[in-house]
DNA sequence: TTGAAAGCGTTACCAC
DNA sequence: GTGGTAACGCTTTCAA
């Protein structure tokens, strides 16, 4: 049913009908009330793409989403989605063959040119990323989820990825660790690098000298959890302690260490960051995984809500949010063998 | 720019350009070429939203995204995203807060009446699923993933979790399992019925009969794989085998049978589902994990395909598609403890 | 408090 | 092969 019909059918004009149902001031609370009820009863509801058209609005938060199917993803998404409901917008997913950030410029053209959303979210930036410039340069409404160093002003959501492993580290340092693998997330990313300044920064805080062949970089998944904490422990001498990007690859770091006979929690340590899954909670993990944890799901929804704050007029440069991440000690770290805590 | 503007500017008319663009043949040449690149050149791109309004066409593809932040779900969409690249078709999420099946119908009503979207895809349904009645009502295109009872005539992409269940099971039998516990999807959906099915056929063709108290159902969480496996393994006899439906529940399933002192491959075997995900690989577990493994990734991008389909005009109750599914032999499975193989 | 009418930026139908 | 013009369904001035 269009409007004009509606409208004949409760005897108004089609400008009130459209004014009652969208709230505005004017109209009599009768009439607004009246109007409401009937659009219920008839199944009346405007059709998006004129209203889009007319106020320029597209009622949609854009979102890339990439080849790798990281699986963080559906959890932040989830989170925006559960922020959203009852808002009348939705999100936008542009698929994309995902090659690399660059690649993803014309994406993001194309979705904000052409109309399709009033905002995008730009994931796991880099210090010095293209996307950010692109779309400051245009003007058009972004959160960026994670952090770059550009100067460009924009509206950021991260949390705090250096304090937490540097947290993490220092824990493992104290309980006598002096061998302490990293197994970070994707090379370049800036939630990577600040993770490897809390790292470094906590050996160097104590006096262990860094040793690059005891950092790695990849995707997040079991796979390279395992075989890069199975090249590891081929070292002699060998790491007693890792520090893991999330929980695959603890999964992953797990396997290696009893694949050599080990035990975790007692001859190998593993802290990993837990960005809390449904499906996969590190407490169940035998044995239970020492974690710093942050919902993703959360930061999904306060993404959403800041979004929401974007397109009500609130600045890009004052929304800078850094979340503090929890440390969470379970049984998966202890002592290192034979040694006594330090402290 | 506007094409007006855009139109004034190559001294063409607003209609010749439009042609232009959109590939009619009526075009010459040489003017079609020249509309291309100057579109290029000046960035130039239709409003969305008003060729939306304009065709009726929507440039989406609906799915619901419940609050359960189910993993799979990733996955799949990113599958469709995969097919859709390219093709100006985005994926619109509507966001939900998810309780029940029932729940969901107003959002697809909300995403179909008010022209959001030109086909939406329905996952997990129950035998007698309200949304694929609802969404035939309006005669608006869909497709299910997955599969229901209902005589509604209607399109769906579904794999053969039956027939995969009952291969599994029965290659357990074969080994010399006579204790199988189950531990299988949310209650109620047609993909959990199908594979109780499987389950008890296959128990049924050898004469060992059903005991409902090795049979679990919910969520794909570690955590109920691990409590259901717990609960099992404390029964007498306990079972040898486990058939899981999902690798979550796997390594619940694992961690429990490794926390009473028996190891898996050995004393208990362990079958499950695998969706195919990059981030968790059945062949890296320890012990490797036997598994019935179908790409939820490739269904994805099959979805989005039969969907394309759909919007071209194809008839829904010609798609039927059932895909078999691969049984994967790895070390998690072996014959039970002081027993020998029977066939 | 309500209504008439002018757009919003395209596409598609008719003419030419 | 190209161009004028009427829709598409709504919101929003401006008038009453």
């Amino acid at each position: 049913m269009k409007l004009k019909e509606f409208a004949r059918q409760l005897g108004l004009s089609p400008t009130t009908v459209s004014r009652a149902l969208s709230g505005y001031p004017e109209v009599s609370e009768k009439t607004r009330k009246r109007v409401a009820e009937e659009a219920v009863r008839l199944g009346y509801r405007p059709n998006i793409n004129a209203v889009r058209l007319v106020t320029g609005r597209a009622g949609a938060i854009g979102v890339v989403m990439g080849r790798s199917g990281e699986f963080q993803f559906a959890e932040f998404m989830s989170g925006m989605a559960e922020r959203l409901d009852g808002e009348d917008i939705d999100i936008l997913v542009s698929p994309t063959a995902d090659r690399g950030l660059t690649d993803e410029i014309p994406l993001f053209s194309r979705l904000v040119t052409s109309g399709r959303v009033d905002a995008v979210i730009v994931h796991s930036p880099e210090p010095n990323d293209e996307r950010i410039a692109f779309l400051r340069e245009l003007g058009f409404p972004f959160l960026v989820h994670g952090r770059s160093e550009t100067h460009v002003p924009h509206a950021w959501l991260d949390i705090d990825n250096e304090g937490a492993i540097r947290r993490a580290t220092s824990h493992l340092i104290d309980l006598g660790h002096k061998r302490i693998a990293m197994i970070n997330g994707r090379a370049g990313r800036t939630f990577s690098l600040h993770r490897d300044k809390g790292y470094r920064d906590a050996l160097e805080e104590r006096g262990i000298p860094f040793d690059p062949r005891l950092v790695a970089h990849g995707h997040f998944t079991d796979e390279l959890g395992f075989r890069f904490a199975r090249s590891f422990l081929e070292q002699s001498p060998r790491p007693t302690a890792f520090v893991a990007g999330s929980m695959m690859t603890a999964l992953g770091i797990y396997r290696a260490v009893r694949s050599r006979g080990l035990v975790v929690g007692r001859d190998i340590s593993v802290i990993a960051h837990d960005d809390v899954f449904p499906y996969l909670t590190a407490d169940n993990m035998v044995p239970s995984l020492s974690a710093t944890r942050s919902s993703i799901r959360a930061a999904g929804a306060r993404a959403a809500d800041l979004v929401l704050q974007l397109l009500g007029g609130r600045v890009a440069e004052e929304i800078h949010e850094l979340w503090p991440v929890e440390l969470i000690l379970r049984e998966s770290t202890a002592p290192p063998p034979q040694a006594e805590p330090r402290s």
